[in-house]
DNA sequence: ATAATACTTAGTTATTTAGCTAATTATACA
DNA sequence: TGTATAATTAGCTAAATAACTAAGTATTAT
């Protein structure tokens, strides 16, 4: 697909939209973060993942059963994309709650939040 | 809806680019133009249009019967979009044969492309 | 080895969207 | 005033997409 607009669909979803948010505050984000802070399954956000991916917006990066993703900053074409973006989720409203959620999620360790993922009560704290 | 999942939705579609690139060659054009550009219905341009538009990223003027479309240069946040945009059509290869075949359809005045389009032979040169 | 686990892929469903034709609106012309 | 015309809106269909559940894969732990 033309990589125009494969980078504009990647973008138009609001979901997907929002992990680019929270990668730039937190430069790099577990799968089990982005399950959490999206609050869907593990499936969808696998997906939106991929499309992120592929649309050459987001490294991924396998480390043992993890997944961390982080921008792709090397893609030089997309230097003024994130740019703007980064300057529209400003002024943008409700990006504040995902701020605040990822406070709180970046407070445990990923092993814990997976823990509670699964329904098993664990962390000290919660 | 967000303006800027609304942004990225208006410029996700292939034909909507395809306007978009021709905006930045010919700042000005006229509905039969589009309509000519991309070989579709009148509706079909006119709803495409009518995302643009409301969209924030083209202004459309009334004229008569007649509606022209332009880049909304005056919204601000969308300077670096443009710029952006711009780079990419120039990457972007088959925005070559738009190029060509506008070159045709600007030739023609707007009434002759209309008489055209409904199918009365018309034009001198054709 | 076997079981558990973090993520991905496959398959289903509901919603959205791009295209069409037909009907409508607004303007110009005879 | 009536007819033609440029564009829009309404209504339909086919294709794309986002969500889910369930099954599969790769890796760690017992």
């Amino acid at each position: 697909m033309d990589p125009m607009i494969s980078t504009f669909k990647a973008l138009s979803d609001r979901n997907r939209l929002r992990v680019f948010g929270a990668l730039f505050e937190y430069d790099e984000l577990c799968a089990c973060q982005i399950i959490e802070l999206l609050q869907v399954t593990g499936a969808t956000a696998s997906r939106h993942m991929g499309i992120l991916v592929s649309a050459g917006l987001v490294k991924s990066k396998k480390d043992g059963r993890w997944v961390y993703y982080r921008l792709n900053r090397s893609n030089e074409n997309l230097t003024g994309m994130f740019q703007w973006l980064k300057a529209g989720f400003n002024a943008s409203i409700d990006i504040e709650k995902d701020s605040i959620a990822l406070k709180e999620i970046t407070l445990v360790s990923p092993v814990d939040l997976c823990r509670k993922q699964r329904g098993e009560e664990c962390c000290p704290g919660k």
